[in-house]
DNA sequence: ACCAAGGTATCACGATCGTTTTACCTTCGG
DNA sequence: CCGAAGGTAAAACGATCGTGATACCTTGGT
């Protein structure tokens, strides 16, 4: 059962994915809502909750398909959701950029995603390399980070780049002579 | 001299960074710019015309401040820049994500800027290495993008990690055996 | 049979949006 | 000394913003 709350957020986030936060109005979200901009509010409580919780949501669904303990599947998993959702740069980077920390539940929503990302980082690193590296975790969330950004507009080159480029740092690291 | 429309644009960029672009009104604008808005638009045509004119000057005072030619330099200069402009990430990425491709002047102001970022990533290459390699300028250009993106929640050390990761990736490649 | 729950469509609100206009200075080369 | 050139402040434009209100319709459980 899809509840009328996870409908307004599925038809919303597209739209603020391509036009931005503050660009859009209400008569466009709750046109791709499919609900009455009466019901989106009662859902909902305002635009800054709206754009809240189509964060959480995308936070989660990222959740769930970065649930991966390689570095062959953490770019692989990007790659098809690059394919399925279009790419566009961070929308969490984008979403802070548009409303300077003057919305505290936004601000929220994204350090909640950034933890979780660095968190999932940390997990890759510890799992090829069977140890705790946080130097190595941190050049693996460049690295991630760098490929979202770079692949709105090089595309599946940037994938790849940072793919084999995360490989050479782990690899370095586990004392592989150059092949 | 500093013309009327160089003054404009340098109080602007600031509120454009800080609040991002669709989310500012005229009426702010117009007050950080120090003139007033009729002389405002006798320069700058519209508020998109001003967004591509701040694009373009800031393209400028990165081609000036990023003529570097290794990667130790790459990166002090991405430093100083964070230290001086602040990091709330790229604003040229931002730009476009609030704009949708609605505005052609914003898209060509950020393809502007990106040929050039791509056209700085391949020089740093050719003179670390002495040749020109396509896949390790990807790489660098991913690594500045995600240090440019990360720098903004997790401060120096994305800067640090990201130089760590080029001088491997360079150093591997010209054949350095492990100890 | 009925009533609450939750949906719809539509309109109106005050505010703010980007833009233009009106009317009035100031400065300076000829 | 005069007349462009280029500036100012302030008001107003229609449009659109986020939000609330009004009135009506459809359900499903008791």
């Amino acid at each position: 059962m899809t509840t009328t709350r996870e409908r307004i957020i599925a038809g919303t986030e597209a739209v603020f994915d391509e036009h931005g936060f503050a660009g859009v109005g209400m008569d466009r979200l709750t046109e791709a809502s499919g609900v009455s901009s009466r019901t989106l509010y009662k859902h909902m409580g305002s635009k800054t909750g709206l754009i809240a919780a189509v964060l959480d949501a995308r936070r989660e669904r990222f959740d769930q398909a970065f649930d991966v303990l390689t570095i062959e599947d953490l770019f692989a998993t990007l790659a098809s959701w690059a394919d399925t959702e279009g790419a566009r740069g961070c929308l969490f980077l984008r979403a802070l950029g548009e409303d300077g920390r003057s919305a505290p539940e936004v601000d929220r929503a994204v350090s909640d995603y950034r933890d979780l990302l660095q968190r999932a980082m940390a997990r890759i690193v510890e799992h090829e390399t069977g140890r705790t590296d946080a130097v190595l975790a941190e050049q693996l969330l460049v690295l991630f980070e760098g490929a979202t950004a770079a692949m709105s507009y090089r595309g599946r080159q940037a994938i790849d780049a940072a793919h084999a480029a995360a490989k050479s740092l782990i690899g370095g690291l586990m004392g592989a002579t150059p092949s």
